[in-house]
DNA sequence: GAGTGTGAAAACATTCACAGCT
DNA sequence: AGCTGTGAATGTTTTCACACTC
């Protein structure tokens, strides 16, 4: 017999601005020692900076997950956090460019635990290629596409110069990828269907700079 | 004689969504030739990716900068998102863990280029200490408060593992420092008048994963 | 009593659309 | 004619406040 159940694409349609804090909460859920096996939206937001109704708004749009008077239970929100985003399927990832951003990302044990499975490194400096680099070898870029086949890749992580990280996206979008976190500091052109998030170092201090408290020379009458 | 102005605090007030976009305008412009002068917002949002509309209402914060029927002079626009950034300040900034990450901040040119000099590497395995790194000595972190003093520090780069990340963040506050870039995977309590942004990379991932396309298998009655 | 889930209000952000300047 | 600067409209996000459940 059949299951009671149905293969339809989920259209959650989660809030953008809920979706980059799920992340967060499921590390604030890490964070607390195992002895604990629920919390509540007051003791959660405290946790995330964040405000309680805040917490129990997003957390409404996974469902209804809390017991009224209670709270929330740790591993069933842990569960359905790590389901809604999609942590569960075990998502492939490349890394190309093993400069010391891209090896700093190959050591990161943060992905793994998180469901990431970095299956492959690659650069095209002969002086890097076939070093080995937190247990994979280090590829030269044009045995990308037969990798991405093989493993399934979801996502690509560009860790390269700017100059050409625009070509490299280009390629990764020829071998499939769906999704790249970009950390070159150029902006990539966006194509249809394809994810992109840019992280860019130097943008992050720029903001940070605004924030400095400074004495600002202003002309006045 | 004095001259016509006066030290004031800027309160200038830019929307926090604003602030985010500046450092973007700036990179666009540094992507345009050297040919062109001028710009229409419709062309800047076209490379920003934004709408018109937005780029016309965030540049409105700075003041009235284009001219009708004209556009927006480029280097008069560099030099406003500069000043308004704090960039022609010149805040000295250190970096503390020399792993991977930090080697790879430590190298990145985009800060010297953008205003912000790294003038101390800080780590406490002895295998790092006295390593030059990018043109600097790495020094045990005992040594961080008397670099701060002499540099007069504006921003710490935490990039070490995310077990001592809360303890040296308590260190840069002791230092006296306004703004800490956080690229350890840990919550970082907030501290009054200080600054706290984190960048996770793995939270990144997570964010893309929840965008990829996947079916779900949902319970149905 | 304690704490969720959620309408309704308030705050914030984006976009439209056009008057006004060059 | 072309393009800015900005009221007004719309859309999104946050927060309040409370009915409801345990």
């Amino acid at each position: 017999m059949l299951l009671d159940c149905a293969l339809v694409k989920e259209n959650s349609n989660i809030p953008p601005a809920t979706v980059k804090r799920l992340p967060l909460y499921l590390q604030c859920l890490e964070q607390i020692d195992n002895e604990t096996s629920g919390i509540s939206s007051k003791k959660l937001a405290e946790i995330a900076k964040v405000n309680d109704a805040q917490v129990r708004r997003d957390l409404s749009y996974l469902g209804t997950l809390g017991t009224r008077g209670v709270g929330y239970d740790i591993s069933t929100l842990r569960n359905q956090l790590q389901l809604e985003l999609g942590l569960v399927e075990g998502w492939s990832a490349i890394i190309i460019g093993v400069g010391n951003l891209g090896s700093a990302l190959a050591h990161y044990g943060g992905f793994q635990d998180r469901g990431f499975g970095v299956v492959g490194l690659f650069d095209d400096d002969p002086k890097k290629i076939n070093k080995q680099i937190a247990g994979l070898v280090v590829k030269p870029i044009s045995e990308m596409k037969s990798v991405c086949e093989k493993y399934n890749v979801a996502i690509g992580i560009i860790a390269t110069p700017g100059k050409v990280a625009q070509d490299i996206a280009d390629q990764l979008i020829q071998c499939n990828i769906k999704s790249i976190l970009n950390f070159a500091p150029v902006l990539l052109k966006n194509t249809p269907d394809v994810q992109i998030r840019s992280v860019d170092l130097s943008q992050e201090l720029q903001i940070l700079s605004y924030y400095l408290d400074r004495p600002v020379l202003k002309a006045v009458k």
